[in-house]
DNA sequence: AATGCGGGGAC
DNA sequence: GTCCCAGCATT
């Protein structure tokens, strides 16, 4: 019966012998098929791969190659990491999200410098801010040849298709059958290729949606495609609605500059430099929240706001609408302004690090100050 | 166990 | 529009 078969213990479900031709077939289509990637011309340098793991965190491939190939050419080694500065660092990430990995990578490198070197296992690697269970078995397996598993998305969801797992993919029960089986499967040689080719047949053949299975050198294995439910696994919790919030920002310039603050490390867009803003509950009330945030800046009414409209901006767990005025003031009055503000010019503004949500609302400042000029 | 954390590619 | 992506840290 299908579902006791599903039940039952990994043990039973992976006979030594199932797994050996697992073992062989993937090695095998992965020998034939494996992508030419950036990161793996280099698979024996941990730090190389680390910063690839990193970058490719919850973040497609194609999305990472430019920021990976940037990044290894600006800091090729840990010691030119750890020796720059926090926001060169963001500044090569901006555009990447979640910047809380850059911030993580940085301090991971520092430490890893003081340490004499990276650490050689993937338990110690876990020791790294930004380091996960994940992170270190890719490093581990790839640049030592560590024994160890590596179940990111691509793994759980080709495992969960061939052994037909439909309990709740992000269930911790799951989760630790998905690693059990993984662990299973490992092969005694090639484990970093192995857990490489997961990835490649996820991407390429395993797909979330439609998968290609009349491809796939596991199909005579794969449990779920013999029940005809693949494509529908693995069985994901629904979302619920991402909140809405509004917010007022102030482009405020003079002599050609802008005025930039830069966020607290630690929440959204963490480190990275902004324009000045206000969270404002109702959107009717920008006028009131906008002559509060001059107030504050120190720029009195004497300075005419300019409406440039509002942007939006989705994120995964928000919905964000910025209402943009642009304020010219006749003098850089502004009180209080000290290290975390800062007044940059355009091409200033261009090397620090800003989230794309500030490069749109840049650029929607700046159509109307062309238009009206 | 649930939530916060970005942005873009694919459909 | 929707879903999802080489996850991790925090609570």
């Amino acid at each position: 019966m299908i579902r006791s078969h599903r039940s039952s213990a990994v043990s039973l479900e992976l006979s030594p012998t199932l797994a050996r031709a697992i073992r062989r077939k993937l090695l095998r289509w992965y020998d034939d098929h494996k992508r030419d990637l950036p990161w793996r011309s280099r698979s024996t340098d941990a730090y190389a791969q680390w910063v690839a793991e990193v970058m490719l965190q919850q973040t497609q491939v194609d999305t990472v190659i430019p920021y990976y190939e940037r990044f290894l050419k600006r800091f090729p080694t840990v010691e030119t990491l750890a020796a720059a500065s926090l926001d060169d660092v963001l500044t090569l990430w901006q555009g990447l999200g979640y910047y809380r990995r850059a911030v993580n990578l940085h301090r991971g490198a520092g430490y890893v410098v003081r340490i004499g070197g990276m650490p050689r296992s993937s338990t110690c690697l876990q020791e790294i801010p930004g380091i996960g269970r994940y992170t270190a078995g890719a490093i581990a397996s790839i640049a030592y040849g560590e024994r160890v598993a590596a179940v990111d998305g691509n793994v759980a969801r080709v495992l969960s298709r061939l052994f037909y797992i439909d309990s709740p993919v992000s269930d911790r029960d799951t989760q630790k059958r998905l690693w059990t089986t993984a662990d299973h499967l490992r092969p005694r040689q090639r484990c970093g290729d192995f857990n490489q080719a997961w990835m490649d047949l996820g991407s390429a053949i395993c797909t979330p949606n439609a998968p290609r299975c009349d491809l796939c050198p596991l199909i005579r294995e794969c449990v779920g495609f013999q029940a005809g439910v693949a494509a529908s696994l693995p069985v994901k919790t629904a979302k619920k609605t991402v909140p809405e919030t509004h917010h007022v920002v102030a482009v405020v310039k003079s002599r050609g500059a802008y005025l930039i603050t830069k966020r607290p490390t630690g929440g959204l867009w963490g480190g990275l430099w902004e324009f000045p803003n206000r969270s404002c509950p109702v959107e009717s009330g920008a006028k009131t929240v906008l002559n509060s945030l001059l107030d504050c800046l120190g720029f009195d009414g004497a300075t005419q706001p300019r409406r440039a409209g509002v942007l939006s901006h989705r994120l995964t767990h928000r919905l964000m609408h910025f209402e943009t005025f642009v304020i010219q003031p006749s003098r850089r009055n502004g009180v209080g302004l000290d290290g975390d503000y800062s007044w940059a010019k355009t091409i200033e503004l261009n090397e620090r690090a800003l989230s794309t949500a500030s490069r749109k609302i840049f650029a929607l400042a700046n159509k109307l100050t062309h238009t009206q000029s």
